[in-house]
DNA sequence: TGGACATATGAACAATCACTCATATGTTAA
DNA sequence: TTAACATATGAGTGATTGTTCATATGTCCA
């Protein structure tokens, strides 16, 4: 299926060498999907301002929903999604739930993501 | 109104240094909301492939859409959001349009979402 | 045990997204 | 000029997203 597409747009358009050069050096579908899915994660700008927040300092839920001016029930759902893509960890202490970054990858990307932003 | 927001949720659960500390070194609206657009961009396994691709060596649209498997229209449309983030640039010659990564930074990002992804 | 509180979760809904299909633009060659 | 082609763009559509509101869970204290 894939080589019957090769040869159809070839006749067009392709240029064969170029594009089996970089087919054979791609991204798995796998590869691509995992990271497009830590990048949608950081693409929204309260997980953005949640995990800033939480570079300079553990918090919990309360202080982070008053840190970023968002109310606690949707920075709850955010962390939640943070959690999940493994990007903050927490611990309990009573009744409270203390959040801070799982390590530090997060940091160096917004670090490279700044650098674009301000070019 | 944020004065207000502080004292209301303080008497709850607040801890008010962590949150005052935090706020005064906090990222403004702006950048998060810049930050979280290109994070938003890379976020589309589209998109990381197109980028990926392109990491390899300079494409047209027709290569582009053969390498990652796509409709010529669908790969248009994504070029020209990458064109919008300045994450690609492009020269014609003749009726073909050579894409290629307009700097470094998204092989960087890449490499540290990797890393995540990976870890 | 029961009530208060911090947080989590589910349903619902408006907004956004990525695709497809149809059409437009811009370039080359006859 | 016209036909062919590479690419771009607009409208339409199903799927996904982030929020709010209501409710559930889990912990402490009286």
């Amino acid at each position: 299926m894939e080589r019957e597409m090769v040869d159809l747009c070839e006749v067009i358009c392709i240029h064969e060498e170029s594009v089996n050069e970089v087919r054979r050096e791609m991204i798995t579908e796998d590869t691509s999907r995992s990271l497009a899915e830590i990048f949608k994660t950081l693409g929204d700008p309260t997980r953005v301002k949640l995990l800033f927040a939480l570079m300079k300092k553990e918090l919990c839920v309360c202080d982070l929903a008053a840190v970023i001016g968002a109310s606690e029930s949707a920075v709850s759902h955010q962390l939640r999604i943070l959690r999940t893509q493994q990007l903050v960890k927490f611990r309990r202490e009573g009744k409270m739930l203390y959040y801070s970054l799982a390590d530090k990858h997060v940091e160096r990307l917004f670090e490279q993501g700044l650098e674009h932003v301000t070019e």
